[in-house]
DNA sequence: CTTGACTCTGAAGTGTGCATCAGGGTTTAT
DNA sequence: ATAAACCCTGATGCACACTTCAGAGTCAAG
């Protein structure tokens, strides 16, 4: 169930081999071994990986993060203490990002409800969605 | 309340200038008026689109996806029935994005409490997150 | 044993989302 | 009335995440 080519993980995993080669030079996916004529061979846990990194990035993780992500179990010389604190950052990321997810998602059914409700949209609910966390526009950081 | 100059936008909204008049040329905010002498005159309108342009792009979506949320309620001659449609797709995105976090946080808060049983991390239980949801590596599409 | 699909490396190019610079004009405070 | 702070346009530069060459070797099928 093993020893894929680039080529066939890159099909698996819905990505070009280009993207596979540029995350092996990010780190992202181990340097895989080699046959004799330098062909890469891979296992399925590269495709699983590969997935994985497609999926964090649609949710607005960059590569760095992923790469984080991805490492925080085995970091060097990490104490596990080191470790949770860092995957509770991650948390803590996680969960903002859901929060304003929740947000725009209201701020789309209250869109949709009003469609409903009337033929004619007046007022724009998308913009008004997001705006109550923040008080009047003049609130400085 | 209104007439702001490009830089007290700026500073409302937690952007550069440059942001406010790339933002402009990319036709996410209207073009504003001017003084005599050509500045640009907006009001806090203009603030809030943009702070929601900058919630919208943590979330992940792009300039071009929030071109579309912001002008899901005036397309030119667009039925209800189609910017309702495009709601409810954009809705759809939102939660399975939001589905995906849940599954990435769930990964995190075991390796946490992993991090507090045990020494001993096994396997990379992030990886595991995104998982289930697809069968085996071999399906296409 | 050749054709076509696949793979290799390394370098250069692309699209997004701004940031920076060059070379000016305008407003405001002193 | 002049310096500091702001604004203008247009061009160029930059980080990220790839994508596309260019030029060559490998392998399976007929």
């Amino acid at each position: 169930m093993s020893n894929f080519r680039i080529g066939q993980v890159a099909k698996h995993a819905r990505v070009t081999v280009e993207t596979i080669r540029f995350y092996e030079g990010q780190e992202l996916i181990p340097e895989p071994r080699r046959t004799e004529s330098g062909y890469r061979l891979y296992t399925s846990e590269t495709i699983r990986r590969v997935r994985f990194i497609q999926r964090a990035k649609e949710l607005g993780f960059s590569l760095k993060d992923i790469h984080g992500l991805l490492t925080l179990r085995h970091e060097p010389s990490a104490a596990c203490a080191d470790i949770k604190a860092k995957a509770l950052n991650k948390i803590a990321d996680v969960e903002e990002k859901m929060l304003d997810l929740t947000r725009i998602r209201r701020a789309l059914t209250d869109l949709v409800e009003q469609c409903d409700v009337e033929g004619e949209l007046s007022e724009c609910p998308i913009l008004d969605a997001l705006d109550e966390k923040d008080g009047w526009v003049g609130d400085e950081r």
